[in-house]
RNA sequence: GGCGCAUUCGUCUAGGGGUCCAGGACGCCGCCCUCUCACGGCGGUAACACGGGUUCAAAUCCCGUAUGCGCUACCA
């Protein structure tokens, strides 16, 4: 068994194009099959090397491997020709001598009056001089056309509504469709998955198999991934490249467990697993046929998840490249990762929050909601004052001790902790809103701790 | 227009004739836990597009309608 991704390089890597790569790699590892990565470049026009180069990096990052490759189409351009040259030998194709302005002008006649075109085959019967032909037809016949879908089950078409369609273009390079079905047999691909907006190819495709003498491969074709306005997805509805999800903070594991799903679901409530299970369970026959919507909530949501069951260790690579330009060694940032990991749901979050525990002393800014609510009382002052006398005796200090000394010192003079807990949260972070605070105190250690905090006193008859 | 494909909570889905007055997840709303936030726990909200069949029995099978999407290029 051999399936494969064939990407055309005329932009990023799109998600729908990711859980394709993804859907072909899941069902390759499942039956022990090989995967392969192809480069379908034919069209010099909108082909870009740096595309390829991108979507090769990206499958990387979300860890879609392959066994063979990449192979580029550009590097084949002489064997679509001489392949095609057999089928023109033997009668299945022909030389087409009519030129896209004749062409053009007949469709735009025939729609013009409301009907619809098809180009003609007139060309089938001149046997003219082949350097004064414009491109190669397939000759299609007439008759039905079946094949099996292992997603649609079995599928017809009726060839007299294909038109004659060109395999080889007036500059010498083949179409997708002429290049698609020599690669999958000399490369001996069995299982062709890829976008639904292919299964109307499919037709031509088997007759293509066909006409060359091949077996025709299994095919399975994908649903669309829709943005909210059900529409495929595009730049209007959100995010859609891979790319775009990694600039924003997302994980490749997630984002490949989140992929997985859309279409696709192991069954018995499972939602989070590693590739390799779904490598254990998927299968492309048990792919759904409707279209999903791309929720981008779900995904940040299932982020989360996997960003507070990873260590510290495996989020640190994938949360450098947001820390900013002043390196940071993981174990510099080690225990604010584990503080703050279950509290971000993205790798952009993450360190977002973690801003505070670089930021100076004197620059930490009071959320003016946090002050309004934890700022108040004339004592107030007076017991910040024995709070910071009393954190600057605790030794060692640590969230035992810090927390000891606090809640003893509530005790004596009567009031709650909380009193005291949440001006503190306010001097050390500045928000009403951050981890336990002892552990936040202990990152910071007693020194930053109590200058916060004396900052914090000298700053009150302004805040109040 | 033609051809093709699809249709279960707002979204992702489970379900492949009875166990479904439809299960899980995201979101949203309440409660609990608690130094706040988050996590977690508990509860709630919300769906078989419509109409005909077939059958003792249909979300599950068949037909039609509607709606949506895709293709209809010398793009893939």
């Amino acid at each position: 068994m051999k399936l494969r991704f064939a990407p055309s390089p005329t932009g990023f890597l799109h998600v729908g194009g990711a859980r394709t790569a993804i859907f072909n790699l899941l069902h390759a590892r499942r039956h022990g099959g090989t995967m392969m990565l192809r480069i379908e470049d034919t069209d010099v026009e909108r082909s870009r090397q740096h595309h390829a180069e991108q979507i090769v990096t990206s499958l990387q990052w979300l860890g879609v491997e392959w066994d063979e490759g990449p192979v580029y189409q550009s590097d084949r351009l002489e064997r679509y020709r001489e392949r095609v040259e057999e089928l023109v030998a033997n009668g299945k194709a022909y030389r087409c001598y009519c030129t896209v302005e004749e062409l053009d002008a007949e469709r735009a006649a025939v729609e013009g009056s409301g009907g619809q075109w098809r180009y003609s085959g007139r060309c089938r019967a001149i046997d003219g001089d082949p350097g004064a032909a414009h491109v190669i037809r397939f000759a299609v016949s007439s008759g039905a056309i079946e094949f099996h879908d292992l997603i649609r089950g079995d599928v017809q078409f009726e060839g007299d509504l294909i038109d004659d369609f060109v395999l080889l273009r007036s500059d010498r390079n083949p179409t997708y469709h002429l290049s698609v079905v020599v690669d999958d047999i000399d490369m001996e691909i069995t299982h062709v998955a890829r976008g639904d907006d292919h299964l109307s190819n499919t037709p031509k495709h088997v007759l293509l198999f066909r006409a060359f003498g091949a077996a025709v491969p299994s095919f399975a074709h994908l649903p669309l991934i829709l943005g909210s306005d059900k529409k495929r997805l595009s730049k209007r509805t959100g995010a859609t490249s891979a790319e775009e999800y990694r600039e924003m903070g997302i994980v490749p594991e997630a984002l490949f467990n989140f992929l997985t799903l859309l279409g696709w679901s192991p069954g018995e409530n499972r939602e989070i697993f590693p590739r390799e299970d779904a490598a254990q369970w998927f299968d492309l026959s048990h792919v759904n046929k409707a279209p999903a919507v791309f929720d981008p909530e779900k995904l940040i949501w299932m982020n989360g998840q996997y960003l507070m069951r990873m260590t510290a260790e495996q989020i640190y690579p994938h949360l450098v490249p947001f820390l900013g330009d002043t390196p940071r060694s993981i174990e510099e940032v080690r225990t604010i990762i584990d503080l703050h990991k279950m509290r971000a749901r993205t790798l952009r979050e993450l360190a977002g929050q973690m801003a505070i525990y670089f930021a100076a002393d004197d620059a930490i800014e009071y959320d003016s909601e946090a002050v309004k609510k934890h700022i108040k009382g004339d004592d107030l002052g007076a017991r910040l004052a024995a709070l910071h006398d009393a954190l600057a005796s605790t030794d060692p200090f640590d969230v035992t001790t810090s927390e000891g000394s606090l809640r003893k010192l509530a005790e004596s003079q009567g009031v709650s902790a909380a009193k005291l807990i949440h001006p503190l949260r306010l001097a050390l972070t500045g928000s009403a809103a951050s981890p336990p605070i002892f552990d936040v105190a202990v990152v910071l250690g007693k020194e930053r701790s109590l200058r916060r905090l004396q900052r914090l006193i000298e700053r009150l008859p302004e805040l109040i």
